[in-house]
Parts: structure tokens; C-alpha cells; sequence
DNA sequence: CGCCAGGGGTGACATCTGTCACGCCCGTAT
DNA sequence: ATACGGGCGTGACAGATGTCACCCCTGGCG
């Protein structure tokens, strides 16, 4: 019986997969959590062969609860996203996942993917993996990258400055910087190239 | 029977949602579709009972997708979505939608509303329209929300104006009305208070 | 060792934005 | 008819933003 931990912030789809899944008689859901927070300590609580996180969720992310999980306990963890880009399956696979699978993979794969992933074997969905493979690395550095996320609700150069403890200038030369490598003319343009494709 | 059209597009929950309805005996799903034409013109050949659409599909949304179906066939349409904001729920009863229901409801309630609905009743789920009720209209004037949907993606003032056929001068100005009511420092923040706010 | 990329910073400058005070035109409610 | 609010526009101005040249310091690496 493979011991199943379900966290989605959505709760049509998360009830959904929790009743197909208790279709199958070798999985069981031994919980359903709605944010990151609740679902590293359900996982700590219940020890779970096999977490399935979604990625987009208030709080803690699922690559950030993959991270915890991998760091305490001995379970295996799953992140299924919307946005299936390649940066955001670096990120996961850096992070020591086990499985990644989009949304737009059908809801009948999913239990395959968690007795592959149960059975200790790794799991990418192979058209992500494509992706991932014809590299499209972003071309800013790790500082550049603070910068943008420090700004990617509108917040004005003096805010991003004190957010990461800079200088207001330093902060205008980085996105100054980053503008003419995006080849784009306001920072927002630069936060939504950057959103897109799974750099931030 | 009830017969249902489904239409998300995303592939997880659109599958996952029809495996469940499946089980149920009373309904019957017919068709899948995982963009607004599709559903169109799906619906306008099968006449499905009811319709189950996802708000947020590339090309026409949720409730286009109705719409269109209202002004040709004789079926009723629900209509679902993640950010379930007043502004939405207006726009979709103003449009002829017969249900309302958000993604944080469980999947279990979705057969419940699709019975309501075929049998002739309207159903908006109570905590949106509750929170309807206390009405938080736009303080924005048409125009202004022209201008902050036409700058939503880091356009510059002077794209902005020409994008509406205006003087920048008057852009600026009905930005800076904007930035007033919103009480906010930036045409970002007032942006993204806007898509929050199911105003855009 | 020198060289160089990356992080951090300064100062100066041109431009863009946001603000404010006006004025004009139009539809409509009084 | 008059007043009023909304849309549209101008001009002026302060402050924010983006650009550029140049500075220092650090940690690789040939």
C-alpha cells in the first residue's frame, strides 16, 4: 500500500485527485493539505511514501516543501505545476524532487507516476524534459535575479534598495543591466519575461 | 440523464472532473474541450444539458463561451474559476451564466450544482455572492480602466497613449487619478490591485 | 602574479513619471 | 439654462528612473 500525502491550495482538484486516487487499490491518500506549511507537517507527522505537491501554493511552494521533506524524513515528493517551464524543473530537480509532472498531463497518469516514484524510480515528464534540454538558461546573474524579484510587484527602486540592504544606485544599475540583456525598456516588462520563463 | 459539456484547460482537473461525473448515474459527460472556440462549437452541435466552464481558457474565457451559447442553443451554463471576485461574478450573471461556483469548493459539490442547474435553478456559490453584496465596485471610471488595462504589461506612457489614441499628458493624468483612488505609488501596484480585484 | 567577471558603490545627466492647476467640450440631471 | 461630472488636453515642475563612466573589492584562473 503506497501511503499518499495530497497538497493543492485548490480545493476542486485537490478533492478530485484524493477520490481517484482512493479508486486504486494499492494507493491510499493519507492526507489532504491546502498550503505548504500544513503540508510539511502533516509529512512530518505521518511520514508518507510519496508527497504529490502542487507548485503554486500560498506560503511555502512545493519545491520548498520537497526541500524540507528531503532534508527530515524519507519520502519521496512529486511537484505538479500549471507552468511547466524549464527553469522551474532546475529549480525542482536541484531541490532533490522525485517526480515533476504538469497539469496538462491527464489525471489518470498520476498514480502511474506515484508507483514509478514509490518504486524509487525518478520521474520527468518527458516533454518538459525536452524543453529543459534546449536550454534556455537566463542569461542574468543570481544578483540580478534578487533584484527583479525584490521588484515584481511595482515596488520603486528605494524599496528594492532597502529590501536587499543596497544602494538605490546599485539597485538602478543592476536593472539597468538586466533591461538592456532582456532587450526590453521597463522593469515590469523585465519581471514579466522573467515570470514566463520560470526565472524568478 | 444530464447531459454535460466540459471544458478546461487544463488536463488534470478536466479529466480528473470527468472521471468523477462519470461515477455519478445521472450524468453523462459528453464532451471535453480544452479552449473556449472548442467549446462553442462543440456545444453548438451536441446541445448538451449543461455546460461546465473553466473562466480562465485561452482564446474566448468562460463566460464569452456562454454568451455565445446563450444568444444560439437552449443550454445552461456554470461557469468556474480560482480568483473568485465580485467583479467576475458580476460580469458572469450580467452575461446569462446559470451557476457560479469557485475551484475552492470540493469537486463532490460540482454533481450537486450540475443537478441544481439542469433542473432550472440558478446557483451562485454563497460566500461569492455574499461577498457580491458588500459591494466593492471599481472606483475607476471606464476610461481609467482603459488606461490600466492598455498598461498592464510595463507599457510605457507613451505606448499607452498611443495605444488609445491619446495625448500622454491625459494618460499621465488618468494615472495619477488612478494611483490616487487606489492609493498606491505605482501604475505596477495599481495593475496588479485591479487584477485582483476582477476589475480588468 | 596579473587578469577579469561579478558584486557593490558614486556622481552626473537625460528622460520618464506623477502631480497640479488650468481650460475645453460634451451629455445629462436639475 | 445651468451646473456638474467625465473625457481630453496643455504646461510646468519635482522626483523617480534609466544610462553611463568610473571607482573599489573579491575570488577564481591561466
Amino acid at each position: 500500500m503506497i501511503r499518499v500525502l495530497l497538497a493543492d491550495d485548490e480545493a476542486m482538484i485537490r478533492s478530485a485527485l484524493a477520490a481517484l486516487l482512493r479508486l486504486e487499490d494499492d494507493i491510499e491518500v493519507i492526507a489532504e493539505c491546502e498550503d505548504g506549511e500544513q503540508a510539511v507537517a502533516e509529512a512530518l507527522r505521518l511520514q508518507p511514501d510519496v508527497c504529490l505537491l502542487d507548485l503554486e501554493m500560498p506560503g511555502l511552494d512545493g519545491v520548498q516543501v520537497s526541500e524540507r521533506l528531503n532534508r527530515a524524513i524519507a519520502t519521496r515528493c512529486i511537484v505538479v505545476t500549471r507552468h511547466a517551464r524549464p527553469g522551474v524543473l532546475r529549480r525542482a530537480l536541484a531541490s532533490g524532487v522525485a517526480g515533476f509532472l504538469p497539469k496538462s498531463r491527464g489525471a489518470h497518469e498520476v498514480a502511474a507516476v506515484i508507483r514509478r516514484v514509490a518504486a524509487g524510480a525518478r520521474y520527468v515528464d518527458p516533454e518538459v524534459a525536452a524543453d529543459a534540454l534546449s536550454d534556455e538558461r537566463s542569461p542574468l546573474t543570481d544578483r540580478e535575479l534578487d533584484v527583479l524579484r525584490a521588484g515584481r510587484r511595482g515596488e520603486t527602486t528605494g524599496q528594492i534598495a532597502r529590501a536587499l540592504s543596497l544602494a538605490p544606485g546599485t539597485v538602478r544599475n543592476h536593472i539597468s543591466v538586466i533591461l538592456g540583456k532582456l532587450s526590453v525598456g521597463t522593469r515590469q516588462q523585465a519581471v514579466l519575461i522573467a515570470e514566463e520563463r520560470g526565472w524568478i
